[in-house]
RNA sequence: GGGCGGGUGGUGGAAUUGGUAUACACGUAGGACUUAAAAUCCUAUGACCGUAAGGUUGUGAGGGUUCAAGUCCCUCCCCGCCCACCA
């Protein structure tokens, strides 16, 4: 009989149940047994999964129900990412405590994912809202500020109004708060940061070994990181004693400078102008400029605006006295917050030269168009070239010439050769309640002095009024604030920001690998074995900001000699969105479908097996509820053919052969290969899962009667193989099925992965096309062992071919072993 | 502007890496079962011409290499994502 909805339901519910009695999916460090360590990332616990959530955590699931299957020691655990700004919202919406509204959201949340079967160890089950976790975040926060990697320091910082925070440079997107999307302004504060900057080199180095990630996820953090290879030039102030440094990565366009532009926040600015005509206007400019939000600056097909400061610069190596502009195109945050202008081959400097009727001189020769004036040109030249107007190296190959102008000018002490990164300290300071502590005391005596180590951790103090009405809430709070010097005793005040959220993330994969210890961060040797995570699974939009503060991390821990390996994640996955009517499916877009809806109609199963057989996991994947309904219907006939094998009354329909057995076996070792070779070479679900449809309608065709009712063990065992290929996929309706068939394993979970025998897969004769001309013409049968002569007779005998190809109009016969024949006549 | 992916039936997607394009599924149509419907099962299904046998054509467009191209090379068009006044 087919199941039911509530027969699935039934099934379900009592393998979950089985489990967790069980603990079937538990584990320990075992160094006598191979491990494998797949994590997705984390959730934030809002309540409810989304779609999202359920692809993400079923490809992991996947990947390590077959790996237990293979025989691995497989560490999959789940824990929650739970401090945030959403807490903080609902706390002030409902009224209610931030930390209740949380694990109110986590219980809730655990019982969905528990409703999908995942094979999680749930003794390991976090969350980072838990003070013995972000105890451990205050530690590493700690050994940071001892090593001075962890320091505070006044400047201009991206504030989001709305959020009433500061925000990392990782979070702003486009000018916009990663969270609300409200424009970010410009504030000088006083903040913390991490210096991220002193792994930058070892953060791009590394990518390099990072193989096994998707090209794209290590192109956009290398262009983050943004290594510039350049000279810093020294521009001496007429009639002054400062001078200014630029940094330029073409030094071969030196001898065409014909201004420097500041960044209105360069300090030289007000130094330079200070009592002179020009400090009003200039000081007015700077003003006009600090105005606009970030966004508006930093968009490209912006206006360039600037204005002449009154002053001449330098240049070094031809001893012309140029004009310093204040520009708003130049970012104090890049470089040295200063540029040399070359109109002719920048197209920014010639925009703004244009703008201002600024002097330009043409030093790099374009081959195509060698009698180009300045007068006539329309855009800047960016491209390869001999340099002219350049004394001693007019006739160099521009390339050329950036080295030996760089070394000449290091040589003449004009400058310096130097790297710039585009990556900035990470600024993890934030005016919120719902996060860590930064576990910091300011004494008026000893200054900034941390929390010694016995006193962690430093608790959030649980009565606290959320108001949004902006400020630290801590700050607020007399008793947390008011405080003893650790070192002299007398009265001291607490540090009341807390830690952006994206530093408990950055960590949490090893506390997965001893999540409970009291005494530690974590164990050392289970962390040995463990680490690194062979799998990690997780959304694009993590490519940077996640990713690149857990790489930072684990780098400072191997440092600090807790861990061995110096990348956290061996193997990365994207996995793409879900789509409903080709948009992404969001609660803004009111596009959602709810996993709830689905199960409690469908059942995980059914759900897991039309995610993974929609789309490959890297592609979007559409939702469709009539893919759904496939889904279903194909379990649903797997599970009746076990049943049925089991009911001799009945017989299973379709046609018996001799051919039939000989069929039957092949496409069960067919099965296996291809099934397997989803899984190794690339997690290809989508296949895997038609490998197993194709044995569900071999085994369909597939006839016991009476002529052939010794041969019940081929079928048997053609089911049995059908049952175990689905058990990653289906895991609840594989592990009843297997006991329908009286297996004595407890569980399906741990039964060793099925072989397949490559002899088996070879048939007596094989069917080959013969192609004329690059028609196929004919199917013929032969024999694999078939020689190539008597290849040539039954080609040309075959009525199709003769029609088109004699045997005296042969000019080519081309053999391709087992699968074509193409004869060119 | 730079980088990375893509473009295959009515739909989601396959194609053993240069070897019979469209596996598997969805949808659709016809049939069986049924008083009927649902469910299930069977058959057909790229397009065009043809009663049929069969033929022609077909992987965004155009060209090339090859006995053979979705796959390799050149030119171009379109879509998606990420980054971007980065000096």
């Amino acid at each position: 009989m087919p199941y039911t909805t509530n027969d699935i339901r039934n099934i379900e519910t009592r393998w979950q149940k089985f489990w967790e009695a069980h603990r079937t999916f538990h584990v320990e460090a075992d160094p006598s047994a191979p491990k494998y360590y797949v994590l997705e990332m984390f959730p934030y616990p809002s309540g409810k999964i989304h779609m999202g959530h359920v692809r993400n955590y079923t490809i992991a699931d996947v990947i390590a129900r077959y790996k237990m299957m293979r025989g691995f020691n497989v560490l999959h655990p789940i824990g929650y990412d739970a401090f945030g700004q959403p807490a903080e919202n609902a706390a002030i919406k409902n009224k209610t405590n931030p930390a209740d509204w949380t694990y109110r959201c986590i219980t809730q949340m655990h019982d969905e994912l528990k409703k999908m079967g995942f094979s999680y160890d749930w003794d390991r089950e976090l969350s980072t809202c838990d003070a013995e976790y972000y105890k451990w975040n205050q530690w590493i926060f700690i050994k940071m500020f001892e090593r001075g990697l962890a320091y505070k320091k006044a400047s201009s910082v991206n504030w989001c109004p709305d959020c009433e925070t500061t925000l990392a440079n990782e979070e702003v997107i486009n000018g916009l708060c990663w969270r609300c999307k409200t424009a970010v302004v410009q504030k000088d504060l006083e903040q913390w940061y991490l210096k991220i900057t002193q792994y930058a080199p070892s953060l791009l180095e590394d990518l390099k070994k990072l193989e096994q990630w998707p090209s794209r996820v290590r192109a956009m953090q290398e262009n983050w990181i943004g290594k510039s290879y350049g000279v810093e030039i020294h521009f001496k102030v007429k009639d002054s004693t400062e001078t200014i440094n630029v940094f330029t990565t073409r030094p071969d366009t030196i001898f065409g400078a014909t201004y420097v532009v500041l960044a209105p926040e360069h300090p030289l600015v007000k130094k330079m102008t200070a009592g002179t005509a020009q400090e009003k206007e200039t000081l007015e400019f700077i003003e006009k400029t600090a105005n606009k939000s970030k966004s508006l600056r930093m968009s490209g097909d912006q206006r360039k605006e600037g204005i002449f400061i009154g002053r001449h610069a330098i240049n070094p190596v031809n001893n012309e006295a140029i004009p310093i502009f204040v520009g708003d195109y130049v970012l104090m945050e890049y470089g040295t917050g200063a540029i040399m202008a070359v109109p002719t081959h920048d197209q920014r400097d010639f925009e703004f030269a244009q703008q201002y009727k600024l002097p330009m001189r043409i030093v790099i020769q374009d081959p195509k168009n060698p009698s180009v004036s300045v007068e006539n040109m329309n855009e800047a030249y960016i491209d390869e070239g001999v340099l002219i107007n350049s004394g001693e190296f007019d006739k160099t190959p521009n390339e050329e010439a950036k080295k030996k102008i760089a070394e000449w000018m290091q040589l003449k002490r004009f400058g310096k050769i130097s790297i710039h990164w585009r990556l900035r300290d990470w600024l993890i300071s934030r005016q919120r309640y719902w996060g860590t502590p930064i576990p910091m005391i300011y004494c008026a005596a000893c200054g900034v002095v941390p929390v010694p180590y016995h006193q962690l951790p430093v608790e959030l103090p649980k009565d606290v009024q959320i108001t949004g009405e902006g400020g630290s809430p801590l700050a607020r709070v007399r008793t947390f604030v008011e405080c003893a010097c650790p070192k002299c005793g007398k009265p001291a005040r607490r540090e009341t920001d807390t830690m952006a959220t994206f530093f408990d993330s950055s960590w949490y994969f090893l506390r997965f690998c001893s999540a409970h210890n009291a005494q530690e961060i974590f164990d050392k040797s289970e962390a040995q074995y463990w680490m690194p995570v062979d799998q990690y699974i997780g959304g694009i939009e993590h490519a940077i900001l996640h990713l690149l503060y857990a790489r930072f991390f684990t780098k400072f821990l191997k440092d600090l000699g807790l861990v061995a390996c110096d990348e956290p994640f061996t193997r990365l996955l994207t996995q793409g969105m879900v789509l409903k009517d080709g948009e992404v499916m969001s609660k803004s877009r009111g596009n959602t479908v709810d996993p709830d809806e689905v199960l409690s109609q469908y059942g995980a199963d059914t759900l897991r097996l039309f995610i993974l057989f929609a789309a490959p996991p890297e592609d979007q994947l559409e939702w469709n509820s009539d893919g759904l309904e496939g889904a279903w219907r194909f379990l649903n006939r797997v599970y009746q053919m076990v049943e049925k094998r089991h009911s001799k009354s009945q017989t299973l329909k379709g046609f018996h052969s001799d051919d039939a057995d000989a069929t039957l076996e092949r496409e069960r070792n067919n099965a296996v290969k291809r099934v397997t070779q989803s899984f190794e070479e690339g997690y290809k679900f989508n296949t895997a899962i038609s490998h197993l449809m194709v044995l569900a309608n071999a085994i369909d065709k597939y006839k016991i009667d009476s002529a052939n009712l010794g041969k019940q063990h081929l079928l048997n065992q053609a089911i049995e193989t059908l049952v175990l290929l689905s058990a990653p996929f289906a895991p609840h309706v594989a592990e009843e099925m297997w006991q329908m068939m009286g297996k004595t394993e407890a569980t399906v979970a741990r039964v060793a992965w099925p072989d397949f025998d490559e002899k088996a897969l070879k048939t007596s004769t094989i069917v080959i096309a013969v192609q004329v001309n690059g028609r196929v013409r004919a199917q013929i049968q032969i024999t694999p062992d078939c020689s190539p002569e008597e290849l040539r007779k039954i080609c040309l005998s075959d009525p199709g071919v003769a029609k088109y190809a004699q045997e005296a109009a042969i000019k080519k016969f081309i053999v391709v072993p087992n699968k074509l024949v193409s004869i060119v006549v």
